[in-house]
DNA sequence: GGGAAAATAT
DNA sequence: TATATTTTCC
């Protein structure tokens, strides 16, 4: 028997503020500058909150033409230790899921269809800079596990 | 290209 | 240790 989460989506509506009222997603695709317009990025900010890097960056003054995803230092190994540094740390900035991004992400999803919903899909509609197809169907996968755990517990009421 | 699982990082 | 995110394989 499972511990049946009597409110599992309150766990996720703490996430998801509600007067976070989004725009709803039409048929249209949306424009680069809502999601500048959301939290992806900060307009007051240098860098954006929602990327983290491995390493603190020091006061580096950034180049503000792509404040976003900017190149990842491959200038760390580029001759200092001896040891090969593993092409892992080399890869994109540690993608944090924010809660605009989940918000963003569902929003989309729900309006796709659980049952249509596609990875390049979503790409197109989220229009995040920075997002990869990786980043979705990563995402994606988790949320259908997620879908899929509680899902019994919803409807466990109806079996019963 | 999409989905699932393994691997890795936090 | 558990969870989140990335990477790899089918």
């Amino acid at each position: 028997m499972r511990e049946d989460d009597s409110n599992w989506f309150s766990k996720w509506e703490e996430e998801f503020p509600s007067s976070e009222d989004l725009m709803p997603i039409t048929q249209t695709l949306i424009t680069p500058d809502l999601a500048i317009a959301f939290d992806i990025r900060s307009p007051h900010s240098h860098h954006t909150p929602s990327l983290q890097h491995h390493q603190q960056p020091p006061s580096i003054s950034m180049p503000s033409s792509q404040p976003n995803f900017e190149e990842f230092d491959s200038t760390e190994l580029g001759g200092g230790g001896g040891s090969d540094e593993p092409p892992r740390t080399l890869k994109r900035p540690w993608l944090v899921w924010t809660s605009h991004l989940h918000k963003r992400f569902m929003d989309v999803v729900a309006h796709l269809g659980i049952k249509n919903v596609i990875p390049k899909t979503i790409m197109q509609l989220m229009s995040v800079d920075g997002l990869t197809h990786e980043n979705i169907a990563s995402h994606l996968q988790k949320y259908r596990i997620y879908m899929k755990t509680y899902a019994w517990s919803f409807f466990r009421q109806w079996w019963k």
